[in-house]
DNA sequence: GTTTACACGTGATCC
DNA sequence: TGGATCACGTGTAAA
């Protein structure tokens, strides 16, 4: 049948016009595979829906035991650009709010932009998130030296007088950096 | 030839093979056309991208004339979810911090869930912007509530002493809601 | 019986 | 001449 033959070709013409429309949207020329190319879109959707789980899913209960975490998961394409490394900071510990300027300035000299900070108090602990970027050449370091600096932030920790402990949950964010 | 034959298949099965892992990350079973499949992505990787950015770059210099924008710019669908609507309001004035506790009370009583909220003061005007998520069912009346809201306490604002004008950018967050 | 989507093999084209 | 990719028309099976 003749009409059998057109139908196909308008169903080949739909299918290459979204990958056309692909192409525009990722860091590619016209001329990639379509397998690359699909191979691409998969690694841009993981990475774009870990990106945004990671600033809107944050956890900001405080647990009863101090803790840091430092976790790099994902990278911010930019169609062309170099690409920032995006990673989270979580820093639970008893309530020190006078911590905060310090804490401020670290972020400051680290040259991070902070995508979001939250501060989250129940019961006289206090957990403080950090989601930041930094840029691709020095995140690596950016991360250890974060690290470090929160560290050296909870040793100078001195503990708190437990009476002063309120009830409630007191959410607040953070001054930006 | 019979390698060309076989060359063909792996080729397709390379396709196919990425098609399916897609239709993992969308919602959708395992039976969508293929068009369909990358109509539904090219939108995903749209709406991701706005979203990320959306959240990530926020114009926080306050202007010298007043303004209110409520403007919704994303909608964020998790895979089955029915999905929440997120817009950006933004709201340019005189230094009034006095002001920052009713703004939260308008947003708890809206359910509505602050993914970012930024505040950034110079000589003594004040931008402040928020990045909220509303459930879908209630999300165009909270983006009007949320207006006139805004525009009330816009109208509730007495004129600021100019004297008390600082200069330097003064960068910080409000307290999430 | 018509439509719709798919896999298949083949010729064309480009390094 | 090969190897890789593509568009094309056809056969087939499900709705």
């Amino acid at each position: 049948m003749n009409n059998h033959k057109e139908a196909e070709k308008r169903r080949r013409e739909r299918i290459n016009s979204h990958l056309d429309h692909l192409r525009t949207l990722l860091p590619c020329n016209s001329k990639t595979d379509k397998a690359s190319l699909l191979a691409k879109v998969v690694q841009r959707v993981k990475e774009l829906k870990q990106q945004t789980s990671q600033i809107t899913d944050l956890e900001t209960v405080p647990s009863e035991t101090d803790e840091i975490t430092v976790l790099s998961t994902g990278t911010d394409y930019e169609a062309g650009g170099e690409g920032r490394l995006i990673f989270k900071a979580s820093l639970c510990c008893e309530d020190r709010s006078d911590l905060i300027p310090d804490l401020i300035e670290i972020l400051n000299s680290l040259h991070l932009k902070t995508l979001k900070a939250e501060m989250a108090t129940l019961g006289g602990r206090t957990r403080n998130v950090l989601v930041v970027a930094a840029d691709k050449e020095h995140s690596i370091e950016s991360i250890h030296f974060l690290q470090n600096s929160l560290k050296s932030l909870l040793d100078r920790s001195t503990p708190t007088d437990r009476s002063k402990r309120r009830r409630g949950l007191d959410r607040r964010l953070m001054p930006l950096t």
